[in-house]
RNA sequence: GGGCGAAUGGCGGAACUGGUAGACGCGUUGGACUCAAAAUCCAAUAGUAGCAAUACUGUGAGAGUUCGAUUCUCUCUUUGCCCA
């Protein structure tokens, strides 16, 4: 391309792909000379299509790997496709194809997408999660951990969809229906395999200190996720009609045992057991059914109990025997099923108590009233003192309380410090056909039994009837009957969650193509951890946690990792939004189906109908306020929607989507390329002129200096006015005269700067003026940083009253003098008495003086 | 209800460990070019007063610490996210 000619991004884009893919510039290989750094995005789920929030995640870390990369560092940047999945399987369905078709024709569609944003990746390491080669080894890793007793199988209870027959994860479930059938989703007892990741709740917890690079609030919430909790087992004996003497209970609150009222139990408590011909308890156990699975549904949801028979006895106060209830509110899987009531200081409790009749006694009273409080219209669970409790009375509610309680029960032999923990074992089973399958079997009368790993990968059949009730697994027969070793099993039906396939992805990476193993050791002793991993925030808990475990989990036993965290350094990138527009029977319109004009929105083809304009969120195909990338990149190029998704927000808040953003930011590469040609023909002409002009060297090192950390902290907005500072300065300096190789030598350090945010653009410059061996990150020379003259603030009284460019280093006094000489002292200084001065070196002076 | 964060011009946002508030972009206004428009270029752009130099006010509200606070502390308001 020539220099006159207005910039083409449709050729000089295409031309520098093809040129990067052919010389396999991003090419990562192990190297121990130099320091390696592995930046990783989120692998995407192949919808089919790239959107804004993928163009925003892989432009950040596209930036980052770049800048690395020129710092010297050995960068390994790679993608993949977190594969299986429900929405193939859908698809398929509705459209009767086979979901690996479906799923490997969107991949190749997104990997040409995604291509097109000029993305340094290093695409021979692609994988796939939902290819044999990929999950044959995860199914290894599964024997595994089988093997070292951290997979186990239980029942336990799950959200099923009675009409589509399966199970549904906690977010199908919409208004307690399924989101597909709409049926009222049931709760319902199934056999399924669990991770043990409780059994690392400690470990979880404590490394999270270790990550140092990790944004606090995701580290608070992992670790209120993970919820470790500080109380006491007790036993309580029991009185009654049934073979039972006591009941355990945990509890965080044994300080307040005093106000004990009534002890709760789930219905899967085993004691239920008694109950099982009691068709009232049935009926009830039914009712509890009802409200849902998660802690937030039986918050909100009324508390429903059923009284036994039994009595429970306060091991403190022996005389004091209170009932013994079954209640909807408490979940087997929380300590032992059992809770004791408090109702004074426990919401929960107070309103059952209230429900029941049951006596609501004080035993914790605010600091500032007195020993005649009592609880009324509702708990209360703040700080206080102890009264009513016989000897914990005057204990300060909660720094003593509790730990002086426990300390009397274990004396007593009625109860034992605990830890307990939030975090629940993580089940993995799903019933549905697009996924790995889980390589176990069993006998005929039901026994487990691994596939031995000679017989490894467990493959997923093809053609199998996706529209069958339950999961099209099941009724595949001649996958599900095998013989090991001359004996009849049937194989496990159901596939692993989604969620185990990107819990090593990152590992997989380091050796995509090893056939053995999932990876090999002298490949992730070199690459791992992770340095950098960008990704949403929504992942903040569930796949980041599941990812920690799995590292732990691997290396339990086994001394080959030298790590335990994958995520070095983590970066949560926000949403792109945009506005959201309505028709006037609140249908939603997307923005191309409106337009502007006269100061007022309205349909393109009906301008008589009104458009509200509605708050801007988040893009989503529901409220179609989406905006297709590929058609922003073929309209404006890759350079250009990477400098704008860039340019309007910090990184990790919420970036508006701008139609007359994105133009400026195309605008200014055509202004950019413009000024290339004009300081091409300057540095040709090369004007020698004795002049010193250091004006453009200061200002290169500083940007040098600005650019670079402004890169090392993540703000990536405040590069792109960084860029847009270097052009509004170097288009004014240019009119100057400058010597060629002076312009020169600064103007590519200055396109190096530029080359991680726009690297097509800024590649085919430095061609153009004959760079072609490898360029690195520019030093900065600190003599420009430091400037000879420095800007004074002049303050009288604290308020600023001139900037004076003096000296760096002056002293006070010297400072003081040129002040006088100021016009300024007539104004102020005159007839005044200065009584104090406040200088700071380098940067300003106070002076304090009577009005 | 609990935890964490946020609040700066018309808008998105800058401001290093307390030291020139509003960088940069969008928008708006005026001008140049043009028969005209688009594109492009130049200039102005926190508010109030003033012809102006300039002065005063100003970073959600109120207090506090300090010579000096967008930045630190406390209280409140609004708002976002996570957990319940």
């Amino acid at each position: 391309m020539t220099s006159s000619e207005r910039y083409n991004f449709k050729v000089i884009e295409q031309k520098w792909q093809e040129n990067w893919h052919k010389q396999k510039v991003f090419q990562a290989k192990v190297d121990h000379s130099k320091k390696k750094f592995y930046c990783l995005e989120m692998f995407p789920y192949p919808s089919g299509r790239i959107h804004m929030g993928h163009v925003r995640n892989y432009t950040i870390g596209d930036v980052l790997s770049r800048y690395k990369s020129l710092k010297g560092f050995n960068v390994m940047h790679p993608m993949g496709w977190d594969a299986f999945g429900m929405p193939a399987e859908n698809a398929a369905r509705e459209n009767n194809l086979d979901p690996k078709d479906w799923t490997n024709k969107n991949i190749s569609n997104m990997k040409q997408q995604l291509k097109r944003l000029g993305l340094s990746i290093d695409w021979d390491r692609e994988i796939s999660t939902c290819s044999e080669d990929y999950y044959k080894h995860q199914q290894l890793f599964f024997l595994e951990l089988y093997e070292k007793g951290l997979v186990y199988r239980k029942e336990n209870y799950v959200n099923w969809d009675p009409i589509d027959q399966t199970v549904l994860a906690n977010e199908q479930v919409i208004d307690g229906k399924g989101w597909r059938s709409g049926a009222v989703v049931e709760r319902k007892k199934l056999n399924q395999w669990f991770f043990n990741i409780s059994k690392f709740s400690q470990e979880l917890l404590d490394g999270l200190n270790k990550l140092e690079q990790w944004p606090n609030k995701v580290k608070v919430m992992q670790k209120n996720w993970i919820g470790k909790s500080f109380g006491c087992e007790i036993t309580f004996k029991t009185e009654g009609n049934l073979p039972v003497k006591e009941i355990k209970c945990f509890t965080t609150r044994p300080d307040t045992l005093f106000g004990f009222s009534f002890l709760a139990l789930s219905v899967d408590h085993e004691i239920s057991k008694y109950f099982s011909d009691d068709k009232k308890f049935q009926d009830f156990k039914k009712e509890c059914s009802k409200t849902g699975t998660t802690e937030e549904a039986i918050a909100i949801g009324e508390k429903i109990g059923f009284k036994t028979n039994l009595m429970a006895i306060n091991p403190l106060n022996p005389s004091e025997k209170v009932p013994v209830f079954f209640a909807n509110f408490v979940l087997m899987d929380y300590g032992f099923g059992a809770v004791f009531g408090c109702p004074a200081h426990d919401q929960r409790d107070f309103d059952f108590a209230k429900k029941y009749g049951l006596n609501i006694k004080t035993v914790v009273k605010p600091e500032d009233k007195d020993d005649s409080f009592e609880v009324k219209d509702e708990a209360y669970s703040g700080p206080g003192v102890l009264i009513n409790s016989q000897f914990l009375n005057k204990l300060k509610v909660p720094e003593q309380s509790i730990h002086k309680t426990i300390d009397i029960l274990e004396e007593k032999k009625i109860g034992k410090k605990k830890v307990n923990f939030r975090l629940k074992d993580w089940g993995v089973s799903r019933q549905r056909y697009w996924g790995c399958p889980i390589p176990m079997a069993y006998d005929e009368e039901g026994n487990v039994i691994p596939i031995p790993k000679k017989d490894l990968p467990v493959k997923l059949p093809e053609d199998v009837d996706l529209n069958s009730k339950g999961n099209p697994l099941d009724s595949k027969h001649e996958w599900k009957n095998i013989n090991i070793n001359g004996k009849r099993y049937i194989r496990e039906t159901d596939t692993l969650d989604t969620f185990v396939c990107s819990s090593w992805y990152y590992l997989r990476f380091c050796s995509p193509k090893n056939e053995e193993y999932g990876f090999k050791k002298e490949d992730i002793d070199y690459w791992m951890p992770v340095d950098q991993y960008i990704g949403g925030v929504e992942h903040a808990i569930l796949h980041l946690l599941y990812s920690r475990f799995f590292m732990k989990a691997l290396g339990y036993k086994n001394d080959d990792l030298k790590f335990s965290e994958p995520f070095e350094g983590l970066f949560t990138q926000g949403m792109v939004c945009h506005e959201t527009y309505k028709d006037q029977d609140n249908n939603w319109l997307s923005p191309d189906e409106i337009e502007f004009v006269n100061n007022q929105y309205q349909k393109k083809k009906d301008p008589s109908k009104k458009v509200k304009v509605g708050p801007s969120e988040s893009m989503s195909k529901s409220k179609k306020n989406v905006i297709d990338p590929e058609n922003i990149i073929s309209s404006y190029g890759a350079d250009a929607v990477r400098l704008f998704i860039l340019s309007d927000s910090p990184p990790e808040k919420d970036v508006q989507w701008s139609e007359q953003g994105m133009i400026a930011s195309y605008k200014f590469l055509q202004k950019l390329w413009t000024l290339h040609c004009k300081i091409k023909q300057k540095i040709k002409n090369n004007i020698s002129v004795n002049e010193n002009n250091s004006e453009l060297e200061k200002f290169t090192n500083q940007m040098v200096n600005k650019i670079t950390n402004n890169l090392d902290n993540f703000n990536y907005n405040v590069i792109i006015a960084n860029i847009y500072e270097t052009y509004n300065f170097i288009n004014k300096e240019i009119e100057k005269n400058i010597p060629g190789k002076l312009l020169e030598d600064n103007y590519k350090k200055i396109l190096i700067l530029l080359s991680p945010a726009i690297p097509h653009l800024t590649a085919e410059c430095l061609e153009d003026l004959g760079t072609s061996k490898k360029v690195e990150w520019p030093q900065v020379d600190n003599k420009f940083i430091n400037e000879d003259k420095v800007n004074y603030i002049v303050q009288i009284n604290g308020k600023k009253r001139a900037i004076l460019n003096e000296s760096r280093d002056i002293d006070q006094n010297s400072l003081l003098n040129k002040i006088k000489l100021n016009k300024l002292s007539e104004k102020y200084l005159k007839d005044k008495s200065i009584n104090k001065i406040i200088f700071v070196k380098n940067r300003l002076i106070n002076l304090l003086i009577n009005e």
